[in-house]
DNA sequence: CTGAAAGCGCTTACAG
DNA sequence: CTGAAAGCGCTTACAG
């Protein structure tokens, strides 16, 4: 009631609680109201209870950001992403909060919103006053752009796609070798004529799982068929386009491998409209194994990211570069894993050649 | 090169940039660097220019914490949400986002991970320090535990289901009457027997949506069987067992109403492992409309709440709440949607009475 | 258009 | 176990 700093005259729009209030409020100083509400120093048991009460009554909620300005801890790290909507961005998002929790630290998250001006001029100009560490996942971002937050002061670690050392701490998903692997199990079914539909090439995701389609091809010696390529632009809608071009080929292709799920939906939904049986007639597999595919109609085949255990990873690096800000930086390259499922099947087709063992 | 102030020895282990730093190698104050980095007072051209080269070649990143503690308005808006793993919650977040961006705010995230633990302790501390006002999709949460954030100073919306008024500034998404909707449509088609499997009771959702059941057999004068109403707990798994249960049934279902789509799926996969026909022999609708409801096979039958504008509309009430804080609370309810997929269909069950229409 | 002073709310480092 | 002083990096309010 009498809480009103002297300048004050109405109550009304009280402002929030200070230390200082709790303090005048226990009959103690702001230092004692700091010990003990973050138990960084003993304090009497008596003390620290009144200074509990005296916090409790007064609503009081620690203001991080004074906190942050001299603590060298905030207990914070930081998660910077383009498109939460992206599912496996949330499950990135997600899987980190967790582990950062089982180690004592909240997150927060900024979204960018894949638009590169903001992410130019604004990543990590939120978080990095506020946390002890920062996690980045911006696919599309070039390098350059992180160079000013890589030399801060503030430890991070990126989980991309990128190829090639480039000094940043990162837990980079393999995408060659799932494509290599699930192409290879097309060949295996017996297909010859394997479309590729591309995604967006700047993140590299999509020429990576293009080089792994083409080392498949290569090691089964059939040759890249430059009509069996199209670009999907990594939407539902470019893998219809590109499927519908596919499809009205002379000579189709007995199996798709769209750059991911979406486009393999696309690809899906042109098929059963044309009446063409999958796997029958069509074989089709995706990438990234999204919610969606394990209940699609048929079910995707398609190659899984370990999200979960690349986030645990990022995150357990990130505080190994907290604990020693000066260690190399260091990249990891996590395994991917095909999941067969029900879109893909034996070459049935006359025009594809048989002589596959 | 420079750089290091008197009692650094190392410059290896160099700190962020200030704007002290950006004002000496500029030549200005800091009250310079400050006007020409915000723009918020008139600076001459070529002071700005100098300011703008030597931020840029300092890597300077803004201090948020330290804006923040001194200056009114952070352009920052905060958003506390328990999971963001559920699709509806990142939807909910995205387009707030961008709502927020087009009136050029910034937007961090915190998730609590429905831990009420940490929600009673912890809601909005991170937060309420930092931002301008403050979103809140806590459907677990208690309101006493948001009260203390409430009385700060930062303004609030919440985003839930809670019935009735309480002081909070709140949008809702209606759930009896999308319940009530598509009950009126299983009726329609004929069937009598229609069970519920509701979710857990806290969060006011499956009551809701049980209400709304109940409403539209009485208004139908179908008396309600208490044996077609079964608990699934809002769980793929939970909707299974309670399925399994009414199919037992000596007198089974001819559709079922599960109160979200996760124990619809559920339902549905018990109904097709027994070999029954959906539509044909059982119709089965649920709440929510996420992602992979219109990929099932057969598609299904759902309620779709309007998240878009719910968190257009939360943003809106928020910015009207930062401009005038003295505003009496406000609850908005925006109605949901009965989207009529292929799930569901005309009672073909003898058992049923078919004295419908 | 520019600057010197003071302070936001907290915590570090130093005393007792 | 407790406190007085100083300062984190910025911006407000006051001068010029």
């Amino acid at each position: 009631m009498k809480k009103s700093t002297s300048k004050t005259k109405d109550a009304t729009q009280q402002s929030a609680a200070t230390v200082i209030d709790i303090a005048r409020k226990a009959g103690v100083s702001s230092m004692t109201v700091s010990r003990a509400l973050n138990g960084t120093a003993p304090v009497a048991e008596a003390t620290r209870a009144k200074v509990l009460e005296a916090a409790r009554s007064l609503n009081y909620v620690v203001n991080l950001s004074a906190r942050r300005l001299k603590a060298t801890h905030t207990g914070v790290l930081g998660f910077v992403v383009s498109d939460l909507q992206f599912p496996y961005m949330a499950e990135l998002v997600g899987t980190a909060s967790e582990a950062a929790r089982a180690a004592g630290y909240d997150m927060l998250v900024q979204t960018t919103w894949s638009d590169p001006q903001r992410e130019r001029l604004h990543v990590g100009s939120l978080l990095s006053g506020l946390c002890d560490g920062l996690l980045i996942a911006l696919p599309n971002t070039e390098p350059k752009h992180l160079r000013a937050l890589a030399q801060g002061n503030v430890p991070m670690v990126l989980l991309n796609y990128w190829r090639g050392r480039n000094g940043f701490n990162m837990v980079r998903a393999d995408s060659h070798d799932g494509a290599f692997a699930i192409t290879r199990h097309l060949l295996e079914q017996g297909h010859r004529r394997i479309a590729f539909i591309a995604g967006t090439s700047h993140t590299g995701q999509s020429p990576e799982r293009e080089r792994g389609w083409r080392d498949a091809l290569e090691e089964a010696h059939v040759p890249v068929d430059p009509e069996l390529i199209r670009f999907g632009g990594f939407t539902e809608e470019g893998g219809r386009r590109a499927a519908a071009e596919l499809l009205d080929l002379a000579n189709p292709p007995t199996a798709i491998f769209a750059a991911n799920d979406l486009m393999a939906i696309g690809a899906m939904a042109v098929a059963s409209e044309r009446g063409i049986d999958i796997p029958g007639q069509l074989s089709i597999a995706g990438f990234d194994d999204i919610p969606v595919a394990r209940h699609l109609n048929p079910s995707l085949t398609t190659v899984s990211h370990p999200f979960a255990e690349l986030s645990k990873r990022a995150v357990q690096m990130l505080f190994e570069r907290m604990t020693d800000p000066k260690r190399e930086s260091q990249c990891i390259e996590l395994p991917s894993q095909v999941i067969i499922r029900n879109s893909t099947g034996p070459c049935q087709s006359q025009r594809s050649i048989r002589k596959v063992k």
